[in-house]
DNA sequence: GTCTATATGCCGATAGAC
DNA sequence: GTCTATCGGCATATAGAC
């Protein structure tokens, strides 16, 4: 089992501004290796999307991967462990697409591209998305610990720019913590419904964007 | 067993307006009969809400209700029953927060006064809220059925003012069933991260009624 | 690194006494 | 309507051959 973390951010590094296409690629797993790893790592993703962590099985983690339930604990030492690293990765992933949307000369042109690249994510991705947004009570109080940092920057990426929106006046909001859960909120629910049949990522993502900065514009 | 669908609108028929107090009674279940039943029932809801119901084991359940495993099967023919009857609970008693929330001269006023009533419903009520929002999986495919007819209406009420806004101009609305999603998901996934220290549910309702009216305001 | 076979335990649900 | 006892099955994880 190689380490997955090391790799976790090659494939976000690529996105830049809101070109949202940029984190569309399906060869989002490629780093990880040996490709029996990665069959079983993208096989329980899936799984656990479709019916949550807990309704799943390692047998059919394993049937998805082509293998017999034993072969699982060759790469991974527990369920819970591959559900980690599926979340670590997700989190980091998540991040790094805020981090690299977070361009333009005014905050409102940051806020647009911060929602539009977070929500975009969400919808592309939203098997990844789901897993990482609804499975967190499954995690080790450990692993729980470790992925809460993570999250709590993803917080402070949007309240950050909120702040500064407001400080310039081209923002007014009330409660700060507040809006910046509910505009996280707004982006974090589309994991919950989307379905590919359900729209362009793209195109939600602006909308998202357009909605978001109606919140708090003065 | 008795039949719990009969009584479920017994409470919400309290609510007017936003009158999100109303709502807060923690008498919920009391129309359950026998208390053994309700026990059992409101033990249920808090063991989906904290695990999930996939990680709830009826031992654990008829524990909190102070019975031994076998006894919930006097009241209950299964634990899918057990979901189903608090998923149809919830749902109604959300559509009726709703519908008795719908008052107001204008779409602004109401879309308001429906964004903090759904929205206080969902933090004060937000064990019941995460079974209902985040355990559709678990029914099965004809109980689901039964609680989607709900959820369209759900949707409806919330669709119905946004296009009465934009019909006489005070609301602007780009793409309607996408702002629609939006409005609802935004008091949806208070389910998922609320927690009593984060706040009274009614100030919340304000705070999100005023982010919403924000989203679509001419 | 994958397999077959299995250890060990808990699951949902039932039987039958009281 | 509640109990104790238990059924039959499937869960995660391991042992050991190849």
């Amino acid at each position: 089992m190689r380490c997955l973390a090391k790799r976790l951010l090659s494939f976000t590094r690529l996105v830049q501004g809101v070109n949202v296409s940029a984190v569309t690629s399906p060869l989002v797993w490629e780093h990880v290796q040996p490709a029996a790893a990665r069959r079983l790592l993208t096989g329980a993703v899936d799984a656990f999307a479709e019916r949550g962590y807990q309704a799943t099985t390692t047998r059919d983690i394993a049937s998805r991967a082509g293998m017999s339930p034993a072969a699982l604990y060759v790469h991974y030492p527990s369920k819970e462990r591959l559900l980690f690293e599926i979340s670590l990765y997700g989190h980091n992933a998540a991040l790094e697409v805020l981090r690299s949307a977070d361009a333009g000369s005014t905050p409102a042109d940051r806020l647009r591209s911060l929602v539009a690249a977070f929500t975009a994510w969400h919808a592309e991705h939203h098997t990844i998305a789901r897993v990482v947004q609804y499975e967190l009570v499954a995690l080790t109080p450990e692993h729980l610990a470790e992925v809460a940092v993570i999250r709590r920057a993803i917080s402070t990426q949007i309240e950050q720019v909120l702040a500064d929106g407001v400080r310039d006046g081209s923002f007014a909001v009330a409660d700060l913590p507040g809006t910046t859960l509910a505009v996280l909120s707004l982006s974090i629910d589309v994991a919950r419904w989307y379905t590919p049949h359900r729209g362009d990522p793209a195109a939600l993502g602006k909308l998202y964007a357009d909605l978001a900065h109606r919140m708090v514009q003065t």
